[in-house]
DNA sequence: GGGAATGTTCGGAA
DNA sequence: CTTCCGAACATTCC
């Protein structure tokens, strides 16, 4: 459950299951992912209830009653799942039970997850060095943080550290629904680029969001269902293809997307 | 069997 | 200091 996206619709899934029940039980079939003692995931747990969500970037921020916060990061395969009278799901890493005889396992099959314990929303922040939220930047704010920056686009839009919730594949469609070659340098993309950029940032998430993160009702002149070298590009003639940008696969079409070095 | 898969982090190189 | 690259983490799927 990796992007903004599906945090988002992870989020919406915890408020309408999990929260005002008192936790009755806890269990951690695999402490591994904890950030803090388990100890301390007891205390501030036990008793209490969860009381509202936030979301940052790809973080999931909750409150609990006791004042601390709950902080789920999905990494590849993070997954929340509300259940009653059914088996512990497979992967299960952190298990709360509550007073209505349900349960919530936070599961993560690549343990690249992490959970945290957090004094606030700011405080968690600042600690992770996290930039502002994709869908909370302004234009202007969006400008403001690719100037003077001199490496490839694509590495800014997935930059935690500089705004957060984007990564590898919503990076991708955005830059491909703006013709912008992943790989072009920030400081070459002209001011209008830029901001069709953001307008594109923002389509992307919000279109990804209003479908539940369902990638075949995704438009059909998107890059994201075409994630494969030498596939037919959907806007164009030409065969998308793949290449490594700050590291990680990435796909584009070099007939819709020219480099500008 | 090999390579990739939505993520972050760390060390080293340029 | 900034950016880039590879490796590491663990597991499944093609």
């Amino acid at each position: 459950m990796p992007e903004l996206p599906e945090i988002a619709l992870n989020k919406k899934y915890m408020d309408a299951t999990a929260l005002h029940k008192k936790i009755t039980q806890l269990s951690f079939p695999d402490a591994s992912l904890l950030q803090a003692p388990k100890s301390h995931f007891e205390k501030a747990l036990k008793g209490e209830e969860l009381e509202e969500t936030t979301r940052l970037g790809k973080y999931l921020l909750i409150k609990i009653s006791s004042g601390k916060w709950l902080v789920f990061h999905f990494g590849m395969t993070g997954k929340l799942e509300y259940y009653q009278n059914r088996e512990t799901p497979k992967y299960t890493k952190m298990l709360l039970s509550f007073d209505n005889d349900y349960h919530l396992a936070y599961s993560c099959r690549r343990k690249l997850g992490k959970i945290y314990l957090a004094e606030g929303f700011e405080e968690f922040k600042k600690e992770h060095e996290l930039g502002d939220d994709a869908l909370e930047l302004s234009e202007k704010q969006f400008l403001n943080l690719l100037t003077d920056k001199s490496g490839s686009i694509k590495g800014a839009l997935t930059d935690q550290h500089l705004l957060s919730g984007i990564g590898n594949v919503y990076s991708d469609e955005m830059l491909y629904q703006c013709g912008i070659h992943p790989k072009s340098k920030v400081d070459k993309l002209s001011e209008a680029e830029k901001k069709q950029l953001y307008k594109q940032m923002k389509k992307v998430l919000k279109m990804a969001i209003d479908k539940e993160g369902e990638r075949s009702e995704f438009p059909s002149d998107y890059l994201i269902n075409h994630r494969k070298d030498g596939e037919d590009c959907p806007k164009c003639s030409g065969k998308t293809k793949q290449i490594k940008v700050s590291g990680r696969s990435t796909y584009f079409c070099p007939s819709c997307q020219k480099e500008q070095k």
